[in-house]
RNA sequence: GGCCACGUGGCGGAAUGGUUACGCAGAGGAUUGCAAAUCCUUCCAUCCCAGUUCGAUUCUGGGCGUGGCCUCCA
């Protein structure tokens, strides 16, 4: 069977092949935070889709042969405005919010990209990146302010797939009078003496939104590199004014050869808004629900598609893994069979695979060794069952209100009743333990229990 | 106004020019003091109308509906 894998393509509107630029050689940017608040459920789809992309390809290619790269955007006019808000210091506010963000990896048992760069680390590469585009005609310099000319870019729209005549007419943005065009948008910006600020050519400022991700990915992957991806809310502007000026101050045509975006994450099919005050913090998850649970969640529906975010879709969600857990074990380093791998091939249909999850399950559950095998590494492949029994009990554990002790003496209580007959008494316990989140099961001559 | 996406059983959600996955829920049974868990069996769907075709849920056109983008956003 083979191997191919084959990904929509937002700059084609079509499926493709993948084929990298070097054979057996992968590089992927992904747009990472813009770090002025902490994650929410939204920002974490990207997180886990193209955590599992990353894991695939490294199966496809090798482990060392994929580069994954995403960025940390620390310096923002959301940033700034944040800090003001919530009367923190830049430093300190990007510093927390890191750091946050990383808990919230980890939670979610993304692994580490291989790069993880820092807008403000790279400013000068920013700066050098303006004045080629200023040398070269494609942007200009008005009242401190440098914009990029969208003119000066044929391509412009082609992501997106809008026109700019359309976009001019139905603009609703308050247009600078700085600007030549109302679509050219800022490459840099004057300063206060208040905020955040760097020397430059066009006097102490900072840089527009988009420059970080076109000198952060051409300086760990090249001008032209493999996979872009992002949430689709970034395909415009950020996408396309990424594309624009690194194709112009690269003088290339080609960017990214394929653009991957994941879609929006709904609660109670509500559009998340901060108004609505709907917003789910990852953090707020953590304090309760199991990582893997949110991940699975995540996964549950194909990447470009649509997500409710809702309680019976968590529940489901750790109802499966809770079962899935009954045959866990640590096992090495596996190969998937082509069969397992074919709906990651197509468009990274994680769906499709978790219903042939279900079938090894059900096969490994009636003593198939092979598929059990199978099974385990076709979870740990999208990074689902890595954690160990104990920690997976962990959350149910915190979350019930009672403790070992007591559970065992009402057990016992119980077992008394049941010999005596009494099982009006033996009934109302096992009631009693239920609403404390405690599962009575009555196997042969014991009896066990388990958190609900 | 322009552009785009989507519409599959009670719910969630894949796929497909020809037998319509899978999960949850439901029903029946085995098991149990009763349960739980498990196992077995089982019910239920492609928005509407045309067209192409031997055959459409899939392709084409039209309609209706939902959502998104055109402003910051994952």
């Amino acid at each position: 069977m083979n191997k191919q894998l084959n990904i929509f393509n937002t700059l084609s509107g079509k499926k493709e092949k993948f084929i990298p630029i070097n054979t057996g050689k992968v590089g992927m940017y992904v747009c990472g935070p813009t770090v002025y608040d902490f994650p929410h459920i939204g920002n974490a789809r990207p997180l886990v889709v193209f955590d599992v992309l990353f894991r695939l390809l490294k199966k496809l290619n090798g482990d060392d042969k994929v580069t994954y790269v995403r960025n940390i955007t620390d310096i923002d006019d959301k940033i700034i405005e944040a800090s003001k808000n919530k009367k923190i210091p830049i430093d300190k506010l990007t510093k927390d919010i890191t750091k946050n963000f990383h808990d919230d990896c980890k939670y979610l048992n993304c692994l580490k990209p291989n790069f993880e760069p820092r807008a403000t680390e790279h400013i000068k590469g920013m700066i050098s990146m303006t004045e080629n585009l200023l040398n070269n005609k494609h942007a200009y310099e008005k009242d401190k302010h440098v914009y990029f000319s969208v003119n000066s870019f044929k391509n412009y729209g082609k992501l997106s797939n809008k026109k700019p005549d359309e976009l001019e007419a139905g603009s609703r943005v308050e247009i600078s009078k700085l600007k030549n065009n109302p679509l050219d948008f800022v490459l840099w910006k004057p300063s206060s003496t208040d905020d955040p600020g760097w020397d430059s050519p066009w006097g102490r400022g900072r840089p527009g939104w988009h420059l970080e991700c076109s000198v952060m990915s051409e300086k760990f992957l090249g001008k032209n590199f493999d996979i872009h991806g992002g949430g689709l809310d970034l395909v415009f502007p950020h996408h396309e004014n990424e594309m624009a000026q690194s194709c112009c101050a690269n003088e290339t045509d080609k960017f990214a050869n394929y653009w991957l975006h994941n879609g929006y994450v709904t609660f109670n099919k509500e559009k998340m808004s901060k108004s609505v005050g709907n917003i789910v913090t990852i953090q707020k998850m953590r304090e309760k629900i199991n990582g893997q649970v949110i991940r699975f969640a995540l996964l549950s529906t194909h990447y470009k598609q649509p997500l409710d975010w809702n309680e019976k879709l968590i529940n489901e969600s750790q109802n499966t893994l809770d079962k899935w857990y009954s045959l866990f074990e640590k096992i090495g380093e596996n190969e998937l069979s082509d069969d397992l791998l074919q709906p990651l091939l197509q468009d990274l249909n994680t769906p499709g695979y978790i219903s042939k999850l279900h079938s090894l399950y059900d096969k490994a559950s009636k003593g198939d060794k092979y598929s059990k095998k199978l099974f385990l590494t076709g979870c740990n492949a999208i990074g689902l069952l890595e954690e160990d029994l104990k920690s997976w009990e962990k959350f149910k554990k915190t979350n019930s209100k009672i403790d070992e002790k007591t559970i065992r003496i009402k057990i016992k209580n119980r077992e008394d009743a049941r010999k005596n007959g009494n099982y009006k008494l033996a009934d109302s316990i096992r009631k009693d333990l239920e609403k404390s989140g405690i599962i009575i099961e009555d196997k042969n001559d014991k009896t066990k229990w388990r958190y609900k």
